[in-house]
RNA sequence: GGGCGGUUAGCUCAGCGGUAGAGCGGCGGCUUUACACGCCGUUGGUCGGGGGUUCGAUCCCCUCACCGCCCA
């Protein structure tokens, strides 16, 4: 016997042990089914769990475990990536509690600290994936340093620089000066910061007496200015277009140009142009043929062509300096607060410079052409469709990918240089050196290239590496393209871009044929979850609090397309209630008898309670299924939860209970089995939400019964029910035997009637369908509504009783001890209000002629019908009153 | 400034051309032998404002307001 409550913690981890010791989760390359292939987004390797990847995981988990029921070859292929500049930093910082760097260790101790530390505390999120249910293939998990993986990454640098769409250029990146390395735009946030716009005077060389006045967020950056930029349509400037400012502190003259860059609107129309550290001022010297001038280290100290004297300076200190030089000349207009946006490095936090560098770069816009293609032609699609917007966006503007990081962990570049710096991009050291020797005529000693690869170009690789390529694997040839790739908006960028232009260029195909993408989730305000914030939900202390399913349920339940998800604890809650509320259904047949009986056939029932029920399931089953098809995960928990709860309980439960106390063995047996099979069934299509409870149940049921089941429950095929188990006759008719006993319940509370006391119920000008139904059911009637008898009435209503309509027929409740006859008279007098209003809103759209023409037949008809059961009801109730009155 | 999304019951959210729904909360009642993490009943909404299209609009179009996100 099952215990009286739920208790999630006991045996989530033997279910998820039994599972994986089992190999259920393992895909079968040689088996004859149909592959259904998920590409797990592998978290970072430095990562642990957060609400966001519950949410994604479990959603994927749900399809996988979906799809698997459905006899597909399921593929979900886990890993993780290697989190180049993060995991270094982790590493580093370790180091550094002992006071050590990773340049005391060197380059090849440093990687071997890497792969100890990923060793011992690399797997914290994959032993929480775990705790969340998660069924990927463990025995196919990757990493993006792995050997194959590797191998991938360095095929795939080597071909595209053979195909020119790969090269080493010189242009300005987004340099982080703490970690000292190049970062993508990507891992770039613009974050809002109080400074001071300064406005300069530049005076002109010609004329020491007039100036141009400049405003600047930058000050030290003036240093590098090689020309003033003015709007060619500013009639302030026109004329100074073509002359010369000389720079005040430097000395140098640099001319005064027309460019549209200059805003008018804004400062004083007038720019200061600092083409060797700033993307818009880049454009403005390629334009005009500017000098480039350098004025910065890789620390973001003034070096390089700046003066000798404000060398060594930090950018904040030469900011002070040069503000107060400025002002010493008597060149400073004045200053103004001034708000704006700064770039800053995701992992460092520091002000991120722009800065000349050579760094390799991907050719993204010709890899991207046949991305975008494959969208608009529909061989990848997006749910919900609005993505595709993003991904244009993106994808058409797309600026060369600088591939190369100034750090030690991660794929080092395949490129060597020769003595003249000739580079050398080869597939290993041994072909280099043959390359140098072809190109030079004889040996040459090689440098390798120190940078390494952006972690993201390994990501971009994972659909197709982690299936054995460059091999042709059988893996690779069955499961790529695969199925969908579920991931949150935020990494369309990032990922799904770059995987498309991968995977088409290499493979030929797309690498998913629906890219799923589902909301954020934030806190119950709808702020994002942040640390800093201090509203992080921690998916973990919910699984504690509330188990696995609870969690999974509520997560399902939320996940509506195209909103975010703000998540209230009360809502786990609830689920948590409904996984006991399931507990208790199941405790409650095996107390009654309601064993599983294999071979059990539903088409073959034949009391209409237990038609009605699994005609119900029937279409619940449908509709889950059709909902997960189609990603609306929160539409497959709601039919779940309302057939099980709202429907399995609420009413088939309670409908069954005289059954099983009567003495009509048949019945009683065929109620049994049902009521069993029924709950099997919901086991079945709860599982891919509720792992675990379903299959505790699922055992617990068989084996507490002595019936064998035939394999877990993870593995059963998922229920194909017919529609042709809909009686649409039982349904009918139990829907009426719900309404008469709500209908009861109703007055009864309404007129104040104790509820322990049964009372007397008479049906006045019921049809003879109606009867039949009322003897059908009449213990049912009698039990859920607490009825002392239920009596057919042939003449008028007793005095001070209370009237109800349902359909054809008059509930007559004698309540007259009960009744107070003026609330009595309100109610009827309401009732028919409410009646009356409801006929004369569908009398005005009938006498309206254009409605009636033009609505289509059905929607007339429906109206009619309508008008015609308000319209009895009403006279009912009016006849009701008016007996009353006679009281 | 540009783009996207949102505004529906006290709260969190579904619905998206033909009778406004759920969960939670509120209120009232219940020692009904599965379940108080429960049962029964019930109260909540000019579907952000204004125009338009339509026989008919919460739903489609325009516009305004406010909120959020992304990009400048």
């Amino acid at each position: 016997m099952l215990d009286k409550t739920y208790d999630p913690a006991e045996i989530e981890a033997k279910h998820y042990e039994a599972w994986e010791a089992k190999g259920v989760f393992a895909s079968q390359v040689d088996s004859n089914a149909k592959p259904y292939t998920i590409m797990m987004p592998p978290p970072n390797v430095t990562g642990s769990l957060h609400m966001g990847h519950a949410l994604t995981f479990t959603l994927q988990d749900a399809l996988i475990r979906y799809h698997r029921m459905r006899g597909y070859d399921a593929l979900w292929q886990p890993g993780t990536d290697h989190a180049g500049i993060a995991t270094q930093m982790v590493v580093e910082r370790n180091l550094a509690q002992d006071g050590r760097t990773r340049h005391d260790l060197g380059r090849p101790a440093f990687i071997d600290k890497v792969w100890e530390w990923k060793a011992e505390s690399g797997g914290t999120i994959t032993r929480q994936l775990r705790r969340l249910g998660a069924s990927p293939d463990w025995s196919r998990e990757r990493f993006t340093m792995d050997e194959g993986l590797s191998r991938a990454v360095v095929e795939v640098f080597v071909t595209l620089h053979k195909q020119g769409l790969l090269y080493r250029d010189k242009r300005l990146v987004n340099w982080d000066p703490k970690l000292h390395t190049a970062i993508s735009d990507l891992e770039v946030e613009s974050r809002e910061v109080k400074g001071n716009l300064w406005h300069f005077r530049y005076p002109l060389s010609d004329d020491a007496e007039r100036y141009v006045v400049v405003a600047t967020t930058r000050p030290e950056t003036m240093l590098g200015d090689t020309a003033v930029a003015v709007h060619p349509e500013d009639e302030r400037y026109r004329d100074l277009i073509g002359r010369k400012v000389r720079l005040p502190l430097v000395g140098r003259e640099i001319p005064i140009v027309a460019d549209e860059y200059a805003d008018p609107e804004t400062g004083t129309g007038a720019v200061k142009i600092t083409p060797a550290h700033d993307f818009n001022d880049f454009e403005v010297g390629r334009r005009h043929g500017l000098a480039m001038i350098n004025v910065f280290d890789r620390d973001a100290r003034i070096g390089g062509e700046a003066p000798v004297a404000y060398h060594g300076l930090d950018r904040y200190e030469a900011r002070k300096r040069i503000v107060a030089e400025i002002e010493a000349f008597g060149l400073l207009e004045k200053v103004e607060p001034h708000t704006h946006m700064l770039p800053h490095g995701d992992r460092s936090g520091v002000v991120i410079e722009p800065w000349l560098t050579d760094q390799w770069y991907v050719d993204a816009a010709t890899l991207a052409k046949p991305a975008i293609e494959a969208v608009e032609q529909g061989r990848t699609r997006f749910v919900p469709r609005q993505w595709e917007n993003t991904y244009f966006e993106w994808m058409r503007n797309i600026q060369p990918w600088c591939v190369s990081r100034q750090i030690w962990w991660g794929h080092q570049i395949p490129a060597w240089y020769g003595p003249d710096g000739h580079v050398f991009v080869e597939r290993s050291e041994a072909e280099a050196e043959a390359a140098a020797r072809a190109h030079y005529g004889h040996d040459a000693k090689l440098t390798r290239d120190p940078d390494v690869l952006d972690t993201w170009f390994s990501s971009a690789l994972w659909p197709f590496s982690t299936l054995g390529w460059p091999d042709r694997t059988p893996e690779l040839a069955r499961y790529y393209p695969t199925d969908v790739l579920v991931t949150g908006f935020d990494i369309i960028f990032f990922w799904v871009a770059r995987m498309m232009m991968m995977g088409i260029h290499f493979m030929g195909e797309v690498p998913f044929r629906d890219v799923y993408i589902h909301a954020l989730v934030r806190d119950e305000r709808g702020q994002k979850m942040s640390k800093s914030k201090g509203n992080v939900i921690d998916p973990l202390d919910l699984i504690k609090d509330y188990g696995t399913d609870a969690l999974r349920f509520t997560l399902c339940a939320m996940a509506a397309q195209g909103r975010d998800i703000k998540l209230a604890v009360g809502r786990v809650e609830g689920y948590r209630n409904f996984a006991t509320k399931l507990w208790n259904a199941a405790r409650y047949g095996q107390m009654n008898g309601c064993a599983p009986v294999p071979g059990f056939d539903p088409a073959a029932v034949s009391h209409r309670t237990n038609r009605w029920i699994v005609g119900a399931l029937a279409q619940t089953a449908a509709r889950a299924a059709e909902a997960l098809d189609g990603y609306r995960f929160n539409e497959a928990a709601g039919a779940l939860y309302q057939f099980t709860w709202g429907t399995y309980c609420d009413w088939y439960l309670e409908f069954t209970k005289p059954i099983l106390n009567g003495s009509d063995e048949a019945a009683k047996a065929e109620t049994r089995a049902t009521t069993a099979w029924v709950l099997d069934q919901i086991l079945h299509l709860l599982h891919p939400v509720m792992p675990f409870i379903t299959e505790e149940l699922w055992e617990r049921l068989g084996a507490d019964a002595g019936v064998a089941r035939p394999q877990p429950l993870i593995a059963e095929p998922w229920p194909a029910l017919e529609v042709s188990l809909v009686d649409p006759e039982a349904e009918a008719e139990m829907d009426w035997v719900v309404r008469l006993i709500s209908t009861v319940r109703t007055v009864r509370s309404e007129m104040n009637v104790p509820a322990g006391a049964q009372i007397p119920v008479m049906l006045r000008d019921a049809s003879p369908a109606t009867l039949r139904r009322l003897e059908a059911h009449r213990g049912v009637i009698t039990r859920m509504a607490r009825l002392a008898s239920i009596e057919v009435l042939s003449g008028p209503a007793p005095k001070g009783s209370v009237q109800v309509v349902l359909d054809e027929a008059a509930l007559v409740l004698p309540l007259a001890e009960f009744v107070d006859i003026q609330a009595e008279r309100q109610r009827l007098a309401k009732e028919i209000e409410k009646l009356s209003g409801e006929v004369a809103k569908i009398d005005q759209k009938l006498n309206n002629p254009s409605f009636v023409q033009r609505a289509p037949e059905e929607v007339v008809e429906e109206q009619r019908e309508r008008r015609a059961d308000a319209e009895a009801a009403r006279s009912r109730y009016a006849e009701a009153l008016a007996r009353l009155q006679d009281a």
